[in-house]
RNA sequence: CGCGGAGUGGAGCAGCAUGGUAGCUCGUCGGGCUCAUAACCCGAAGGUCGUAGGUUCAAAUCCUGCCUCCGCAA
């Protein structure tokens, strides 16, 4: 099929490779335009354009889709499809009714269940123990439009977000390639979304980052997956700011806060208590919550705390 | 040149303002104790202190350039 695909992040790469892979007739791209990025704000091309670039696809970048210029473009290449995966802008109505095989997105997870930006982590953070991916054909609204096929996995009690997105984006790579199949064939059947089931999964921000160790040891848990490995769970320990990368539930007892042993790493919560495995100080690099102790110099559990 | 922290045996740190003996907690290896052990005791190996210059009788420590890693911010 003759598609062009849009989309930006790491987690469309497997997508548009899927499809490459699979024969389709690829002759253009559309992802964000190249950011400032990291220290020194270096220019950094979105993931799917260095993707792009490797399979000698053009790549085309605009700031708006709504000036004509991008449907212009569209008309000319004439596509049977657009497949749209994490693309990060919105499809005026004139490009969404182009294509005779119409929008197809991928979204990462179970719709209508956490429609927008973060559905990956916001699914952990809620401790989901069962998300996925959903095809769908793109209307006017944000993740809205009728579903045409799901795929399906269950969340490991300690998976992080990162890990769940890395499995997640290999099933939607799939279910792609299975959905532009179905459609060559005639065979997708539409399935409304019920908007009463639905909910907003908000883009995450470094104002969520601060651990609440009043909360119970699971909420806690749950937070620190689902904010891995970014923006990080983070916390301030005896006036030194902390990010949390890897905690388990434990037992244990205390003040919320309180560090109830030094090895393994211990604190206490609103009820119940988390292991922290792995931590990175501000400044430092990541580490196992065994270095950070060992270079802790005569200091006892009691003399540390979380506030 | 966006702001800031940091490079010291395999890991995490101290030492640096007041230059002069390589330190701490672990890990590793050997031995001991023990029914046994991740516990305890004894012993050992392992570092040109990121790199290139400079100052000095003498530099991990003071000065300069470069490389690398990280936090913030985006």
């Amino acid at each position: 099929m003759r598609i062009v695909f849009m989309g930006t992040p790491d987690f469309a790469v497997p997508c548009l490779e899927a499809l490459i892979k699979d024969g389709n007739e690829i002759s253009t791209v559309f992802t964000q335009p190249d950011k400032p990025k990291g220290r020194g704000y270096t220019l950094t091309p979105p993931p799917v354009k260095v993707c792009a670039l490797q399979h000698n696809i053009e790549v085309f970048q605009p700031e708006t889709l709504k000036d004509g210029a991008a449907l212009e473009l569209l008309k000319k290449i004439a596509p049977q499809m657009i497949v749209v995966v994490a693309y990060g802008k919105i499809l005026p109505k004139d490009i969404l009714d182009l294509p005779p095989y119409g929008c197809v997105n991928v979204h990462a997870s179970l719709l209508p269940e956490y429609r927008g930006a973060a559905p990956i982590q916001r699914a952990v953070i809620d401790g989901k123990t069962k998300t996925g991916v959903t095809a769908m054909y793109m209307d006017a609204g944000l993740d809205t439009g009728d579903m045409l096929m799901k795929a399906e996995l269950e969340i490991g009690e300690n998976e992080t977000a990162d890990e769940l997105h890395d499995r997640l984006s290999v099933l939607g790579a799939e279910l792609i390639v299975k959905t532009v199949h179905e459609a060559e064939q005639g065979r997708l059947t539409r399935e409304k979304q019920d908007d009463s089931l639905s909910c907003y999964a908000a883009m995450l921000t470094k104002d969520m980052s601060a651990v609440d160790f009043t909360e119970s040891a699971q909420k806690v848990h749950n937070l620190v997956r689902g904010l891995n490995s970014w923006p990080s769970a983070s916390a301030v320990l005896s006036g030194k700011r902390i990010k949390i990368h890897r905690t388990l539930v434990t037992n244990g007892s205390g003040e919320p806060g309180q560090i109830l042993s030094l090895d393994p790493f211990i604190v206490a919560c609103g009820s119940g208590a988390v292991e922290i495995l792995e931590l990175q100080p501000e400044g430092k690099k990541k580490m196992s919550a065994k270095a950070f102790v060992n270079g802790l110099h005569n200091v006892s559990a009691a003399e540390l705390r979380f506030s």
